[in-house]
DNA sequence: CTAACTTTGACACTTATTGTCAATAGAAAG
DNA sequence: CTTTCTATTGACAATAAGTGTCAAAGTTAG
């Protein structure tokens, strides 16, 4: 599934890996209650906790990156029924903007 | 061209009008100061204001919705290189939401 | 029960956002 | 050049949002 959050990836790694949130907390040097709000969508992630719990669970951190920022644009678009619409006219923007990127 | 921003738009939309900032921020109740920043996009926009603007524009308030939340779609994942794929996850997510609404 | 792990909520602190205002700049007209 | 209307800019205070820290309470396994 590629519906899950960020959040609830990171939480399925680091329970694959039977690391306690104690510990994976202590190797990103912040609290445990921080650590336990952000794998439950209660605090928001920054790229560079995404990327650090990459390494620290040996996983891809460009699949964990395409979550994160999906999540992000979900929660721009929640609730709004033109999301989908939305979503289709900033992909021509973006490949708009890759397509003049030289100018 | 849909690559335009929404305060591009809205910008055109008034001058098309010929209506001052002055008036327009009058009718919205907000400062000049304010509104000539939005069409710049140097201050976000609100929803709320958006829409206040289609109808006084006399504009299909749904267009101007999808650009408002194309560009705050496109403020996440500006400079980043998975933007695009992230933007592909995002559809799927709103597809299964869509699908399992009732769930 | 005890011990380790996790969740929850309160709090102070910092950062972002917002509204208000006045000064400045630009263009058109007399 | 001066007046007038319009738009831009930057400073400021007020408010909201996000962040880190801590302790208490809940959960689970032995």
């Amino acid at each position: 599934m590629s519906t899950e959050t960020i959040g609830e990836k990171l939480r399925e790694l680091r329970e694959a890996k039977e690391l306690p949130l104690r510990k994976v907390a202590a190797l990103l040097d912040i609290d445990v209650a921080i650590l336990s709000k952000m794998e439950r969508g209660e605090r928001k992630l920054s790229k560079d906790i995404v990327l650090k719990l990459a390494d620290i669970y040996g996983h891809n951190p460009d699949e964990l990156l395409v979550l994160f920022l999906s999540d992000k644009i979900m929660y721009e678009i929640q609730d709004e029924d033109l999301g989908e619409k939305a979503l289709k006219v900033a992909e021509k923007k973006v490949k708009y903007l890759k397509a003049n990127k030289n100018k």
